[in-house]
DNA sequence: AAATTGACGGTTA
DNA sequence: GTAACCGCCAATT
């Protein structure tokens, strides 16, 4: 079966991740289960640090479940504050307003 | 082959 | 509400 560094299951998970709604986010561990591969959050993270610069992905819309944004990337937050994603005093999404759940849309 | 690291998750304090 | 701890999987050193 394929493995994390195989192009079949990049795709999944761009396809996933390209599904993603204006203004909502995913958390990683809700995008490795929609790609078919749960507990694996921690291997899509590292996917996405990966991930070429040309694919224009919005892998933005993609956070922590606990609502953190990515360390070692400064344009994040501005990137989803332009979404109309509030953020919390600490800098924290707000997950249970913009998580998106699959009942929904 | 063993230990470390990394864009994680959920529970507990 | 935030902060810390332990558990999870795969890739890298």
């Amino acid at each position: 079966m394929a493995c994390f560094q195989s192009q079949e299951f990049k795709q999944h998970l761009y396809q996933v991740i390209e599904q993603i709604p204006y203004g909502k986010v995913l958390s990683y561990g809700q995008v490795a289960a929609l790609a078919g591969w749960p507990q694996h959050a921690r291997a899509v993270g590292k996917t996405l640090s990966q991930l070429p610069t040309h694919l224009s992905l919005p892998c933005h819309r993609v956070v922590h479940a606990n609502g953190a944004l990515v360390p070692h990337w400064t344009q994040h937050r501005i990137l989803l504050e332009k979404e109309g994603v509030s953020f919390t005093a600490t800098g924290r999404v707000e997950m249970k307003k913009h998580r998106w759940q699959l009942n929904e849309q």
